[in-house]
DNA sequence: ATGGTCCCCTGACCGC
DNA sequence: TGCGGTCAGGGGACCA
């Protein structure tokens, strides 16, 4: 489900909402999510969370103590709710806090995973990850540096969280479609412009979702509860056989690492 | 190192 | 209305 604006977009609505606040209480419904709940999640009883930031699709709840690492997965939500409100199906995790409400984990597919660290950004899953997309150092050089040499479909290259995270499956098409680029070009045989316009589409994309509140297809909520909007605003994503935004000829569907791919065949080469 | 495949899990949807 | 098949926004593990 979540890609960066999807993540972005529950952080920011979770963190006027719990920053500053101390935890009263963690419940632990279903530790079977993608890796066990971490049991050293009972350290934040007590703690006050003092930040809420995001590093690629991970969300950092920081305490004095530690924090407390949370991924989505495919159909993960994060909502604030007052603590009375019974949990539904599929509600795995409370964080209780002091002034009567609480943080809960939903995810029907159990993709997601709430681990915990004393140092996060040196935990084994985040400190190999590339760059994020609105840092500098992401441009049409260094993609057309991580490219040189490599066969793999452009698509594939953009979705590695080791070239620069937080790009999946929707914003993948989306970017290449804004920036020209046909998703099963060999990552080597882009020039370095082409790399540049495809930086910076991925940037734009990305930008303009998260000012819509992420894209919700099927179950994206935010901490609210309330849905994206970007949906509406998708040019190739999930629109087989209609007509390409931009020259109206049929958009494409195909399957490029085991996931489906959307892109116009005319504007994309 | 690189590229390709498999799979974790539940729910929605589609055709019969 | 029920049933089986297919697909889904992530990404680690494993293989050649």
């Amino acid at each position: 489900m979540p890609e960066l604006p999807e993540v972005e977009t529950t952080r920011r609505g979770i963190e006027p909402l719990i920053q500053g606040k101390t935890v009263t209480a963690v419940a632990v419904r279903e530790k079977r999510l993608r890796w066990p709940v971490s049991p050293q999640l009972e350290r934040l009883v007590g703690a006050q969370i003092v930040a809420v930031r995001r590093r690629a699709k991970y969300l950092l709840l920081d305490s004095e103590r530690g924090s407390a690492i949370i991924h989505l997965g495919m159909s993960g939500s994060l909502r604030v709710v007052a603590i009375g409100i019974a949990p539904q199906r599929h509600d795995h995790v409370d964080i209780a806090f002091e002034n009567g409400t609480c943080l809960r984990l939903r995810d029907p597919r159990r993709f997601g995973a709430v681990l915990w660290s004393r140092d996060p950004l040196q935990h084994k899953l985040l400190r190999s990850l590339g760059p994020e997309p609105f840092d500098p150092l992401f441009d049409g050089v260094y993609l057309h540096a991580r490219a040189r040499g490599r066969k793999i479909a452009v698509k594939s290259l953009l979705m590695d969280s080791r070239v620069v995270v937080g790009v999946g499956n929707i914003y993948a098409s989306e970017a290449l479609h804004a920036a020209g680029i046909h998703p099963r070009r060999p990552a080597g045989r882009i020039s370095r412009p082409r790399y540049q316009r495809l930086s910076d589409a991925v940037r734009e994309i990305l930008a303009r979702a998260i000012g819509f509140g992420g894209t919700t297809l099927r179950d994206f909520s935010n901490a609210q509860g309330k849905p994206g909007y970007f949906r509406h605003e998708l040019a190739v994503y999930d629109r087989a056989g209609q007509p390409c935004p931009n020259c109206g000829s049929a958009i494409r569907q195909e399957t490029i690492g085991q996931r489906s791919t959307y892109y116009c065949s005319r504007c994309q080469r």
